[in-house]
DNA sequence: CTAATTATTTCGGCTTTATAAAATATTGGT
DNA sequence: ACCAATATTTTATAAAGCCGAAATAATTAG
């Protein structure tokens, strides 16, 4: 009855995406580009899903989930990023290895399946590239990115960015091995010269201020 | 290009069951009775199929696999059951819950995927039902059904059925938790008077000769 | 405020999968 | 060898997704 196909669930997820952007109505063009289709297909789904009560849609301007059609998103998010914690721990998969795969596997549907690949991950709370994973009653919590300078001691990030994209830069952070999604934790900070050590994959690595704040981090 | 709908490949996988079983050519209402569907919807997919060159089909003659088909469909069993063995060794799945989470995840297509899981699981032999698992190239090991009697020391089996149906023997074999989809390991032949000492679930359990004789198990 | 531009919807048509009903082929009993 | 029963294929139809083109609504520039 209220089972719905892959496709269906796949414009929730768009739909839900676009709103965290973006929080007013969506657009059909929007809603087109994220989903790799066309104006004239997004009209017919969003049309039936309107039907369904998962989405409020009125001609010409827009739309926006239901509560119904937000929960539904959630757990596809939900089962989305658990799974790509699954593949990076438990299977070795690089993190930008993941996103392909955790797509398919987040549309099998299964509520035994999740909590219980939850619990087997140990309830992570972030996925491999640092977005947050919603709990069993969809709630999620977003934590925005900030700059390395701004961390404390104990602080756990991951490396989302950079604020310089100067190759001396990169150069540098590459030689350090401070690469895009490495997670790191706040050892010490030094208040003489606002220098800090970190801590990445086991190692101690010195962080000057000047670098410290051309790193854009988000808190884990 | 080559890559098939879940329906296809759901076609494939009945086929290979049937041919399993029944080496001739497989009948369009097999094909029916196999994937819930009806003889027409089966004689316009097979056509399908053949024109692809993954079944090689004539006309009110039934249809058989190519070596490509069955490359796919045994594919998709070595996927099936490893996700049964992950669903019950890492999930604490029970064997009869597995089943139709795996339809869904043996559709998942990532051969790193299944090669990553194979290994994480330990390149198991068998699932959970007993049934043996294809290893990369495709090859399966098939173990036919014997007795329990016909076990010999350390030989590890599932319990898969029994030859005698009476209600005393099915109370006597619940009493002693020898449930099918047992795993068992024979400890001990006592050639005095044919009984054994077997394992199960950690405990040392007795069998009386005529007790064997009337459980069937699957090697493993 | 009107005209041009842009966004959205509608319409017709295509593909995939499935089905029922009708047509056709095979098979088994005599 | 024939007829009846059974199996299979063909045909017509439907639902889900998708898209291009045409129609229509909304927005923006002047």
């Amino acid at each position: 009855m209220n089972t719905l196909s892959i496709t269906e669930e796949n414009y929730l997820k768009a739909i839900f995406k676009l709103s965290e952007k973006n929080n007013k109505n969506i657009s059909t063009n929007n809603i087109a580009a994220e989903t790799k289709t066309k104006a004239a297909s997004v009209s017919d789904m969003i049309r039936k899903l309107s039907e369904k009560k998962l989405i409020n849609y009125e001609k010409y301007h827009g739309v926006q989930l239901t509560d119904k059609g937000k929960k539904i998103a959630i757990a596809l998010i939900r089962k989305h990023r658990l799974w790509e914690v699954f593949l990076v721990e438990k299977l070795q998969f690089n993190w930008d290895q993941v996103h392909e795969v955790a797509e398919e596997l987040e549309h099998v549907s299964s509520p035994l399946l999740v909590s219980r690949l939850d619990a087997f991950l140990g309830l992570p709370k972030f996925d491999p590239h640092g977005d947050p994973i919603p709990d069993e009653k969809g709630r999620i919590e977003y934590h925005e990115e900030t700059t390395l300078d701004q961390l404390k001691a104990k602080d756990k990030a991951i490396i989302v960015g950079v604020a310089d994209q100067s190759t001396a830069f990169l150069q540098y952070l590459d030689q350090q091995k401070l690469n895009i999604k490495s997670k790191i934790e706040i050892v010490d900070h030094h208040s003489y010269d606002k220098s800090k050590t970190i801590l990445l994959n086991g190692n101690k690595v010195f962080i000057s201020e000047k670098v410290g704040k051309n790193i854009v981090v988000k808190r884990v």
